[in-house]
DNA sequence: TTCTGTGAACAGATTCACAGCA
DNA sequence: TGCTGTGAATCTGTTCACAGAA
């Protein structure tokens, strides 16, 4: 019963992962149903929005009632691409690559980090996370060997785009960049980027204003 | 010289690190002057997003020849807070917390990690990143004495809630939160959120997109 | 009665178009 | 002539207001 829907705008895209994980801590609570209000309320948002954003999906809620949780999830499973495991390529094992890698941000919702790639001599052999780090040069080969479906770079921000680009070359069309520089790829790869100083840089601007010396 | 500022918007707001990074590293390659098609090109956006975005700042541009580098370095310095350093603490010092301090994206600029607090007993009195870890009891004393600008929050999403609790009680009101859940807090205190688990999650979605079984 | 679903009103952000200065 | 600066137009996102099902 895959219902019709209408193209999910960006900004909806954008809280459904929220609207997820409170549904499954809501469901392990033991909520069956939960309504707008309180969907709102855990991931900070207005039930007005929370009901906008549902009303994209092909669930429907029960008037005077709410939304049942586990359907729900199932659908946004489904429109998140978490019906079955993904697999992640990291690229990059200094500070920041290693960190990520023993991280378990990854693997508790549908992604597993497969392998950890890098140049440098000095890390290739040594272990992370459970995963022998392998030489760069093997990317294609790990890309296609272990069906990966995202690339995750964390190397310094000179080194960003070539790697970016080997990641495409490879086939991938999902990069998640950890380097403080914008890179380029194709329209048909979708690239996020997370950067450090930047939201460190939005905090501070917090705190100049109104009183710009 | 402090001319009159319009109002910045947010999404404003959210580009001028990029810029000011763009200019900086124009600046290192001898640019004096640069055109917004050029700084829109490093930032991936386009020339009349750029314009408009510096519209709100007090530094003109030259007609026909573009930006002085370093006087609008200066400013978008001044505005993000950036013209001294902002002393910064992190709660948790398990995986993630470990690898942001190690991890030198803090320091190049303005940033400087100067404590790290933890409750496990395991990991008080070891040292990460050069710091050795203290007991989350002692945060308000820390932030008072280390005159602390923004607190970064990297423990796990049960905990959270807590710790910005007390990071707002010990007077903060510059929250940088990685534990993947939203975190309330006062009016007054900004929080900015960073999940791993969202942007991966955003990405698959791209995948699905046209093609909802 | 309560809470969903959604058009309508509103607000904010982006893009366009062009006037104006170096 | 080239590029900035900025109103106007457009587009996107949010909030409002209320009709309608359980």
């Amino acid at each position: 019963m895959t219902g019709m829907t209408r193209a999910i705008p960006p900004a909806t895209v954008a809280r459904l992962p929220a609207y997820r994980q409170a549904l499954i801590d809501a469901d392990a609570a033991g909520q069956r149903i939960l309504p707008s209000a309180e969907l709102a309320a855990a991931v900070g948002g207005n039930p007005d929005q929370v009901r906008k954003d549902l009303s994209f999906l092909a669930t429907r809620g029960i008037r005077g009632v709410g939304y049942e949780v586990a359907p729900l999830v199932d659908e946004l499973s489904r429109i998140l691409g978490l019906t079955e495991e993904r697999n992640v390529v990291l690229v990059g094992a200094g500070n920041l690559g290693r960190a990520l890698a023993a991280y378990d941000g990854f693997t508790p919702r549908g992604f597993r980090l497969v392998a950890v790639l890098d140049v440098d001599a000095a890390v290739v052999g040594s272990e992370v996370g459970g995963i022998v780090v392998t030489h760069l040069d093997g990317l294609a080969e790990v890309v296609r060997r272990l069906e990966v479906a995202v690339g995750v770079v964390a190397v310094p921000a000179h080194a960003a785009q070539g790697v970016v680009d080997l990641l495409v070359a490879a086939g991938l069309d999902a990069v998640l960049n950890f380097a403080p520089v914008h890179v380029r790829a194709p329209e048909h790869v979708a690239v996020r980027s997370v950067d450090l100083s930047t939201e460190l840089q939005m905090l501070s601007f917090h705190r100049t204003r109104g009183s710009l010396v």
